[in-house]
DNA sequence: GCCAACGTTGGC
DNA sequence: GCCAACGTTGGC
């Protein structure tokens, strides 16, 4: 199983909407590296859920689906969405200030590559956002 | 509101 | 194919 990681402004779609919604498409990415990772996803990965903007913070935990298929709201063949489904609330939101700090996240992609919106992120990393989140699977 | 980082576009 | 100009994203 990999682990990744997906940025979203909350004015856009919280992470409040996918619980309530059960998991949605996701969309709208056109971003070539992007959309390569998103591509790589793969049925049952952990992804982690990130509010851009205001918020700036790892708020949720998610799985895929549905692994890549044509996005409907794309008027080219190049673009992919996957499905996600809530897993569970971090118990207690993990922030970019924090992430920064820490010995083992400071290297994230989501702090070395700022506008990446889809991305990887190592075992290692993951253990240490649940563990600061408070949060076990 | 500003700016750095980065991606895209278009002229040459 | 290069690069300047421009647009966008996202943190501060």
């Amino acid at each position: 199983m990999q682990y990744w990681l997906v940025k979203q402004e909350p004015g856009e779609y919280p992470w409040t909407r996918l619980v309530r919604e059960n998991g949605t498409a996701w969309t709208g990415v056109r971003n070539y590296q992007a959309r390569n990772y998103l591509r790589a996803m793969r049925k049952g990965d952990r992804v982690l859920f990130y509010h851009s903007g205001k918020e700036r913070a790892v708020v949720g935990i998610a799985r895929v689906r549905q692994e890549a298929y044509p996005d409907p709201t794309a008027d080219s063949p190049d673009w992919i969405a996957v499905d996600l489904e809530p897993l569970r609330p971090l118990t207690q939101p993990v922030p970019l200030a924090q992430i920064k700090k820490d010995p083992v996240l400071r290297d994230m992609l989501l702090v070395r590559q700022a506008r990446l919106s889809v991305m990887p992120v190592t075992p290692a990393q993951w253990r240490r956002i649940l563990e600061l989140g408070q949060t076990e699977l």
